[in-house]
DNA sequence: CATGAATGAGTATTCATTCAT
DNA sequence: CATGAATGAATACTCATTCAT
């Protein structure tokens, strides 16, 4: 009956706070995001019971929109390395539209704010690529699905920061990141 | 850049430092620094004018001793191979070695508390790293040294990752993280 | 003073101030009151002006239950002494009873939010029990009446406390109580 | 060597406490305490941890004070209603002098912010008094010294309430005062 | 009239920095 | 030069009160 919450406010804070934590990192005040947000100091904390759970909310908000990227037009027919390609580009492609809530996830990954919880529901958004990892760790009878995976996201991030240096290489980059990674990929079965 | 009183106390500052900002972030307090360092509040700002700056010249300490210890026993008649796996066996091992300060290094240099001057100057620290790596890339007609460069430092980072989880294979992550590397540099002519 | 709208929703307020108050002060907030008494927040403030009008009227609404649960079946035509009884033990058990609102009048009686109009309104309710007390002092040729009051006030709440801490022995402690003050009323006229 | 810490000031903190506390009660905020005492507001956490830490600090100096005024000239070797009189005496008249002190204090005794341990420093400090009540408990053959010392503390509440406001009556109210107190303790032996 | 979102001054406490000793 | 007390702006969060729905 009263005034019902505002999704929108909601959205203005969480914009907010992308755009202080990608200046001043996690430690941007919450007075600073509800500036940035045209609210008062006050209303955050309806809408979010503290900053921590408003940094947690965040990141499964950016997760959320991550996935559904990574997601789009997936082709779950595909060969593995198709599959993995345009995991690859979708990645890329979205971190280049969204350079400041890339920036936000990176940090907010591994800041000592987020609960266990968030990183399982994370876990859970993603599942679909983690299982295009998995699929490829084991066609590469590779004795380390994580380590490919972790080599994976490592340089997908500095493929992604040379596309925002020269965005108008991006096709260039993505291209040849991907497979200097598909490459290293097929290293491991022989070292493992 | 503050003229060093005593250099034992400025040693004791920024070892203090390092210690402080593993446990608790760049946010770790002055005085809990000054605590730790044994020394009162006020003697941190006889060493350097202000916390910022402090932070800068941390980072710029520690540059120095990778630096040093990338350096040392550097096979400089060695091809490029040898010299690109020296520089990367050497940076993981100092790595291993001083988990605190790589931590403290990674927090600084994407933190905006590091300004231009200092990450020149950490460039020029590097330079013979990066002479080997211009050379590689020379050696493959690659269009892109900086790439390179960057994708060896962000394989070696991930390499680490996992020597620090499991160092008991450390020789295991140490080869097979350099010749993921070697093989993706290799791509990069025939892409480029 | 706020015309009633609703009776039942002020008293709901009013109760729940009570329970709030017994449990965290007078500094309970406005939203822990109306979250008990199941109304929103902004309800309290068209029954009750604001809070300190709110902690007056719970104060009068709490003396007038109290004069009335002193006067209910006083001896009009008793002695003294029997009167006072009578007021004692009709105070003493309205208090182990009502434990919650002797306390809420009790922190509300010493505070600095209750009017001067306040406390003369109490003053008028409880006239019947200052009549008996006049009386009590014109027999003892009392030259302090009022002093009289204060020494019955204080050792009957010094009885109370007593017998909420040992129920069991409410009789014992009502009588003792009542002898001593009657005792130590007794005095007064030797020594004025 | 640095600027030590100022006698002067801690107490200048205590005496903003005390007057704060009178006219706002416990809640009176730090920065209020810090204005009335003319230090800033951080300097009041160099004298002392927290609010509830000087809470605790003010009580004991209070109670110290105040022991120090009940044993001044306090007569070991006299009779036990000489005994009790000096203190009653001395009481009355330490909590004419300092109303504002006494407010506090009984502020302080009755709420949640006061630890365990500071209650049994101030039963120490107290013990003489203490004693003198349980030889008068003794003598009376009272079943409860407690009780005693409860109605002794409350007339004598009452007493100060009526000194404070006819202090031209403070000789009569003291002796009128103590008298009923003694006539009501010598009560307790027929009753209990 | 009831609701509860919005507000912004207020809370205890921290912290980089200054400066008297 | 070392010390650490003094400072006051900043922090996350609360709360009485207002007002749009």
């Amino acid at each position: 009956m009263a005034r019902p919450l505002d999704p929108a406010k909601r959205t203005a804070i969480l914009n907010a706070a992308i755009h202080c934590i990608q200046q001043q990192g996690l430690h941007a005040s919450t007075s600073a995001i509800t500036r940035e947000a045209n609210v008062s100091a006050g209303t955050l904390f309806t809408y979010f019971p503290d900053k921590v759970t408003l940094l947690n909310c965040l990141l499964l908000e950016l997760a959320g929109e991550m996935s559904i990227a990574l997601m789009q037009g997936f082709p779950v027919e595909a060969s593995i390395k198709d599959k993995a390609f345009h995991a690859w580009q979708a990645y890329v492609v979205w971190s280049r539209q969204h350079a400041d809530r890339r920036h936000c996830v990176k940090q907010l990954m591994v800041s000592c704010f987020i609960s266990e919880e968030t990183h399982q529901a994370i876990q859970g958004m993603l599942k679909s690529v983690y299982e295009v990892l998995n699929e490829l760790g084991a066609s590469h009878h590779c004795s380390s699905v994580e380590f490919i995976t972790a080599v994976m996201g490592s340089l997908a991030e500095t493929t992604i920061d040379f596309v925002l240096r020269e965005p108008e290489k991006e096709r260039h980059y993505i291209e040849m990141g991907f497979y200097m990674f598909w490459q290293a990929a097929g290293m491991t079965s022989e070292k493992a």
